[in-house]
DNA sequence: CTGAAAGCGCTTACAG
DNA sequence: CTGAAAGCGCTTACAG
């Protein structure tokens, strides 16, 4: 007689039956410790390494764990302690590369942490983000962190509830009481753009922006005003979509409405690429007839050997320190600390900008 | 005297000590069983509903659950089921656009399903394939989902000893034995790719590929073999990574060894869009002196308004077929079905191509 | 339809 | 340093 057995190996492979005992379904701690000859809370203690072991015990259990072929089961010890050692991720997508980004990041560093990562894209839908989080809650991560405000706003109170910590990051909005947050100064990066492009002595600028990106503007708006210019509503042009295409269509509006501008600041990165298509399709050179100031990385879409002029979010280092906050409230009594940290970020000089021709 | 209680709500309220019970550290099922004047068992049925329960009994429950906000612990029911309703998901990266589509359709099918993600990205490195393999095992995924063979292809065997059901996809390599996978027929799309040029009638070609994508080279190449024209092995140019960089500098390296080109074949959507941008850096338009096919997905980088003629693959298709079959595996003793299946890509015409100038 | 018992595979005090 | 007991919060037969 035979059966199908999932137990081990390759998982399908026709065994015999033994009616002894269920098969070899999977090998538990007790078995290593009968193998071992001890028992099996010294075979935790060994795994754990939390209690010292005679050396010699010690050879015995590693003995047989391996020969055993044992991997402990992180969902009874998880039963046990209370704790996943597993993180939620909430992003509003993954197919935008600052957010790519930062998943990977946040997986790198939660690696290095010996965590695992629950991926959730909120695709900027707040309902979604609430059934996430019931899953969430459910599954006992240990804790969450929720990258950018899209769509979240208004589900703050339901945050608050949760039996984790939360950490919030790259949060562009009104920063929330009661939160700990990792964010970046994003008007201060509005602000960079902005002096770059008056320094260089333009003065006929437009602006391509993000419906999300109104501080970005400001911090743009600020910075002219401070140099004696008044940025006009009517230079400011919203792509009704983060994408390629709206981009390319917003900045043709903006070029034909007022044709003499100089320079352009697009509020991120695929804004800032579709710009320049935009403006070579008009036969306008970048930077020659017109400078282009990109917003979050380095967006791809110039020719190789140049690059953009871009405002560059410290993405890294803010996932590093937010995973840290989050990982560090997990097990500290105290709580995280309140206190928003705020990163600067850079402008980094590349050959999209020029002075005026 | 107070103490910090992480129990409920917002985690880090000062709680006034209550020595009777631990606190409100959270509610099971024992506490709604109380409430209600049943056992947990009961609840358990109620919550599970694979026991009818007499309706007026039921109402008791839910009340009870409602008013203590009571919430599964899901880690104890998957030690006690052996399930835990987590799929893995590999993928090489999740920055290139085809890739993140892949993780939010099967994000998108997962919760369909009631399944959460655990996603590990494996840099194309069968090193940290490895490890993550590992952590998948002890954390009992109920299944694992493979994106891409990039780096893998060397540690089929330690995955053929996983204990989970391991379903490939998005396969390009040589499909190996004993695996259930889903793929696409790559070959097939370069030899679309392939037709269509020589259908509009070009005879100059060149290639800008990915040395990942050699498949859809041969297929191309067979189109043109078919069409009585051999593809000169100089006529193929590797792109050392697939970037939009290295795709401009391959480019405009294969259009001065061969300047006469007029249609050029790019085998994936970012190495099309370099393509486009190396061609007009040269001043030669798209498709008036450049016939460009792109491949995977219709990449951005043309004026809005026009489109890529692009070989599209059926990305939606192929990971909602893999993940059910995958969690189809989970439950059935069955086994999966080790007949690799295989979807067609489509050539769609859009304006990066024309007949030769 | 409802209740008492055993068990999933670990860890955590607590004795020796 | 090692062992016996209890428990984490659920589910799964199995009686009533």
């Amino acid at each position: 007689m035979l059966r199908l057995d999932r137990g081990r190996g390759r998982g399908y492979v026709a065994a015999p039956v033994d009616d002894q005992q269920d098969g070899d379904a999977m090998v538990t701690m007790r078995d290593v410790a009968e193998r071992a000859g001890v028992t099996k809370q010294t075979v935790s203690n060994v795994v754990t390494g939390r209690v010292a072991v005679r050396p010699s015990t010690e050879a015995r259990v590693r003995a047989a764990i391996a020969e055993l072929g044992y991997v402990p089961n992180l969902v009874a010890r998880s039963l046990a302690t209370g704790s996943t050692r597993t993180m939620g991720l909430f992003v509003p997508t993954v197919s935008a590369p600052f957010y790519a980004g930062m998943v990977e990041e946040a997986e790198e560093t939660l690696e290095e942490r010996g965590y695992h990562l629950l991926l959730c894209t909120t695709r900027r839908d707040g309902e979604r983000a609430r059934r996430h989080l019931a899953g969430l809650t459910s599954r006992s991560v240990d804790a969450l962190l929720i990258a950018g405000d899209q769509g979240l706003t208004d589900h703050l109170p339901l945050l608050a509830d949760a039996r984790f910590p939360v950490v919030l990051c790259a949060w562009e909005a009104a920063l929330p009481d009661g939160f700990p947050v990792v964010t970046i100064d994003y008007e201060h990066g509005g602000l960079l753009a902005g002096r770059h492009l008056r320094q260089l002595g333009h003065e006929r600028v437009a602006v391509v922006a993000s419906p999300a990106h109104p501080v970005r503007v400001e911090g743009f708006r600020r910075a002219l005003r401070e140099n004696g210019l008044v940025l006009p509503d009517g230079a400011v042009h919203l792509a009704a979509e983060p994408t390629f295409k709206e981009g390319v269509a917003t900045t043709l509006e903006a070029l034909r409405a007022n044709p003499g501008t100089t320079a352009l600041f697009a509020t991120h990165d695929v804004l800032a690429a579709a710009a320049v298509e935009a403006a070579r399709s008009l036969g306008r050179s970048v930077p020659g007839d017109l400078s282009v100031v990109a917003y979050d990385d380095t967006p791809e879409g110039l020719l190789s050997g140049s690059t953009f002029t871009s405002v560059v979010l410290p993405m890294r280092e803010m996932v590093r320190q937010a995973v840290d906050l989050a990982l560090g409230a997990v097990d500290s009594a105290a709580g995280p600390d309140l206190r928003p940290r705020t990163l600067l970020p850079e402008l980094v000089v590349g050959d999209s900008t020029a002075r005026p021709g």
